[in-house]
DNA sequence: AATGAATGAGGGTTCATTCAT
DNA sequence: AATGAATGAACCCTCATTCAT
């Protein structure tokens, strides 16, 4: 009976899948999970030693592929060519051509990861993302100059909202091409408002 | 009336605000808010007659401030003194003023209303006030006439980033002054950001 | 304050009954009970120790009032003279003449003694008052030499469906004029069913 | 299915018979009556999904049972047997060749349909077989032209009356041999008191 | 006398997890 | 590998009763 075992822990992990995306880790049902996955509780435990295990597994790769992304530098590289970009017209043309990286980042999983881990030891994986878009949205801050008041505390606010967007984009509208559409805009919006407030209004640093 | 009585009812309330706001409504327990609050499950239930009975009384007075807000209209008329502003600069005075008028709705409670009500009759708030900031915000936006692609669903996006704003500034920095300047970022850096979207780079029509 | 004692005692009375005869002691609720007596939980405890205690007192005077009639042996005289009288067609007459001195007795409070005392130590009292309908029922069935088999536990039986006729007359009938009728025709029926099977259809003794 | 899986749903419906025998479905404990059934409350929720549902694997049988037994119609030819029979003395004969039929409907089952339904769906059980009784009862009466005042609230006395003296020796006597004759009895007297009654003493129409 | 706050046991039910089969 | 029965803690809530005021 075991020559679908494969199958089996891949149905039980699109299942977790779905259980934690629309229930969140603390409020998600093993035995509903199960059900959905068309198996039994018992056999739940014959691939996860308990719910944080399969938990772990779903949104596991999508931990290390953010690691990926992060260390790899590019969205930092792409970053810096928008902000020193002073002929804001080009912006959207950057935009479109670099979006398309970003994307495969933003899935269903990610979400998971970030907004349904309450409870679980990934549960931190939310502040660490947010680090990291603040660190970088900092560095480039202070780079410029800016005079805003508490630069720290906002910037934390800011990377907070952006990447509440991207999580809303993705609960949203899937990660079809609206959504890539909506993304972009939500990226343009951003650096918008951040070159705004960082280098006073209209964008332009003779203010 | 008995000797302790508002007194426990205050503490519970405050008991009840905190379990909340750790937990939200659903991972409440009244178990631990009553251990919190120094008394028994047994006289809980002498002062509230559920759950989400004392829910209400945490978020109740919310919920009306903010309906008295919105229907006072007086947010949408700082808004469009600062969409119909073109010379920028002035941006950052208007803000000034008018911030504490908005401060009173951003508390705690209003972070529980809106983010800790899911399994409760208010867990719909969230979406009215999202609705509400999406439909002046869309408002704005058509009569600017954005060449923004999905401008319906970006309206939504940004709404709900705007929303989770306010509520991060609140859970992190409380009600104080500090928050008061994260807000005044915030909003400022809301409207650069939606300007720049709207009516394209640098905020000027001529694009 | 003190001035109304007596009043309050019998509202708290009055409440018992009708919650005692909708509820049974066993669902009774004293929260309830006291609501609908206009006083509070905690003025029940000067007026009763306890809620049986308020039982007590609600069937107290009827149980002696029953002892008092079955001491008084008028029922039996009745049932006598009915058991000797061969003409059947004196038998209604006889029982228009006799029920009124019955019905004192058949109260909404000798209901509740008898039917809502689970839980009590008043639940005997329908052990009691079986046992003295059976043991009349028994000693003129023997006396007229029936030959019924089983006819210790035929009696029991019956004396059971008697009380129950009389019981549900009481509840669906209260204590008027039509209840009255009701147990004229229970009693009538009674009598002519006793009859038929101790002393052979017919009513005859030669059978 | 799992070693013991049959031995426990027999032991707990067995159990649930018992409890609900003893106390009624309202005052039923699940935690004494999975005590009783040597398993423990969680356990008791793999078989059945709440309270209710096991009093409805109770009793589900027995009301079959019954509507198969009043729309088959065998009550009601048998009583007109009885009823068209002038020579009472055959009654007692057409009795016993016909109580055995009745017989399997009179089981604790069905007591505990009747009398320990209250706060299930099942409570109005009782109403049905009470009308069930009263209809047969009150059409026999009308077609044999009676003279009793309110025949109507007196048939529906009678037929609560009938419906306990069954439920009583159920209770009392089980469903063996002694319950049998105890119900030819029930019903005899039954009848002979209804005959009274309604045709008169001595059962004749010429009164 | 009157108030109702306080208590804690018990109500039905859900849960993740273990383990015998 | 697969099944689902078994466990017990925890969930929200109701109850009769006590006692400080």
């Amino acid at each position: 009976m075991q020559y679908k075992k494969d199958e089996v822990k891949k149905k039980l992990l699109e299942a977790g899948e779905e259980e934690f995306y629309l229930y969140g880790f603390k409020d998600s049902s093993v035995r509903r999970l199960v059900k959905a996955a068309g198996t039994t509780i018992g056999n739940f435990y014959n691939y996860f030693s308990n719910k944080e295990e399969i938990f772990g597994e779903v949104v596991g790769s999508e931990l290390k592929q953010i690691n990926n992304f992060i260390s790899s530098h590019e969205f930092v590289d792409e970053a810096d060519v928008l902000f020193n970009e002073t002929e804001t017209t080009v912006w959207d043309k950057v935009l479109s051509d670099s979006v398309g990286m970003f994307m495969p980042v933003f899935t269903k999983r990610f979400y998971i990861l970030i907004a349904c881990s309450g409870g679980t030891a990934y549960e931190n994986s939310r502040e660490q993302v947010l680090e990291y878009i603040k660190t970088h949205f900092v560095e480039h801050a202070l780079e410029n100059g800016s005079i805003v008041k508490n630069i720290e505390d906002t910037a934390r606010v800011l990377a907070h909202e952006f990447l509440e967007g991207i999580l809303f984009i993705i609960k949203n509208h899937g990660e079809g091409s609206v959504a890539e559409t909506l993304i972009k805009n939500h990226i343009l919006f951003f650096f918008m408002g951040t070159m705004g407030i960082l280098k006073g209004p209209k964008g332009r640093d003779d203010v």
